[in-house]
DNA sequence: CTCCGATGTTGACAGTGTCAACTTAGGTCG
DNA sequence: CGACCTAAGTTGACACTGTCAACATCGGAG
């Protein structure tokens, strides 16, 4: 019977802006489709998000909670401090192979802290996490500069991936290269 | 005099795209406001460019082209193989901080073989750089693993500064930061 | 029960990518 | 030397987009 008021077109519209990113490619992503998709007239979406700008800011920030709880999932438990490292790793390529949406649009715009804080808080909360891991991994040995690294590797090689610049053909092979990656940088470091 | 032949419109718009992108960002990239400011009609790009797609294929053909000779002349010369590895990643970090709407843009679509086969190898021709040094740095050593290794290290240092997620207030800093990192990824494979 | 704020709608405007049809410049060939 | 062909550029149009202003409606607080 559909009233009037949606009940929760704010999640509506981004469901439906991470659908039409991955299959139209995030260029053609537009405010009125989101809203057509979603049932409602085109000017609903300013009722949740100021401009197009904000929804693809409510995406990052959605991806960047995400990807905070799953690395933390990942790399918690049980093990070594280094194995604990590696799995948070893995986890971070694996979240960019399952949501490249999510991925690609966190890190297309350098996201404005004034203008969209709560992503911004999501970024650095899960920056927070590969720190601490990197930390007890690598006690006493300038934990910011290592955690850089880490963060690099894994950026590079989700980045490269998805963006099929290597030429592997499974995820599986990506995420065997990103183990082996990550124990030769870990060995150096 | 202004002859109704441009002469070398070609260059001029990817030229005045390049500037548009560095002023506007990438999202606000538009054909009829590159083409006003090369001082020509709306479509006058669609003789040189198929669509837009195709001229920012254009760019990241540019951009691959560039980014395969410095590295090149960078890893030239003499010194020992390792040590001119080290200066052809220097030289992609570099690179990547000086021509920001360049890289982003060679990376920001996987850009189609079939569309655009010029920038495909152009990018192709890029690797293959690396790779050859990584072979001479690490004789019998799965080059391709290593050379993806490399890359990935690289990529991720330049995507992640030019996006300024890490703090570093200048380029020097991450010049010296990416020194550092490679060192560490070299001693460990 | 009333009324007010949050949520949603309609209509409009300027700007965009792209197509079809037309024009012009400048070199090729009889 | 003049006719003409093609590459390069133009004008006008269409459908679509982001966004604004003005209006409508629901649902909960008093």
């Amino acid at each position: 019977m559909k009233s009037y008021h949606h009940g929760d077109l704010r999640a509506a519209l981004l469901a439906a802006a991470v659908d039409l990113i991955r299959e139209a490619g995030a260029e053609s992503l537009s405010l009125r489709e989101v809203a057509r998709r979603s049932g409602v007239s085109q000017t609903a979406p300013y009722r949740h998000f100021r401009d197009k700008e904000d929804l693809t800011a409510g995406i990052a920030e959605e991806g960047f909670t995400i990807l905070g709880d799953e690395m933390r999932k990942a790399a918690g438990g049980d093990g070594a401090p280094r194995e604990r490292l590696m799995r948070g790793g893995r986890a971070y390529v694996a979240f960019a192979l399952k949501r490249p949406e999510h991925f690609k649009v966190m890190f297309a715009t350098d996201l404005d802290a004034k203008r969209h804080p709560a992503a911004r808080t999501a970024a650095d909360n899960a920056f927070a996490g590969l720190l601490a891991l990197v930390t007890a991994a690598f006690p006493k040995r300038a934990p910011l500069t290592l955690a850089r690294m880490a963060w690099s590797q894994v950026h590079g090689i989700a980045t490269l991936a998805i963006g099929k610049q290597f030429r592997f053909r499974t995820q599986a092979e990506v995420l065997a290269f990103a183990e082996e990656a990550m124990q030769a940088l870990a060995r150096g470091m």
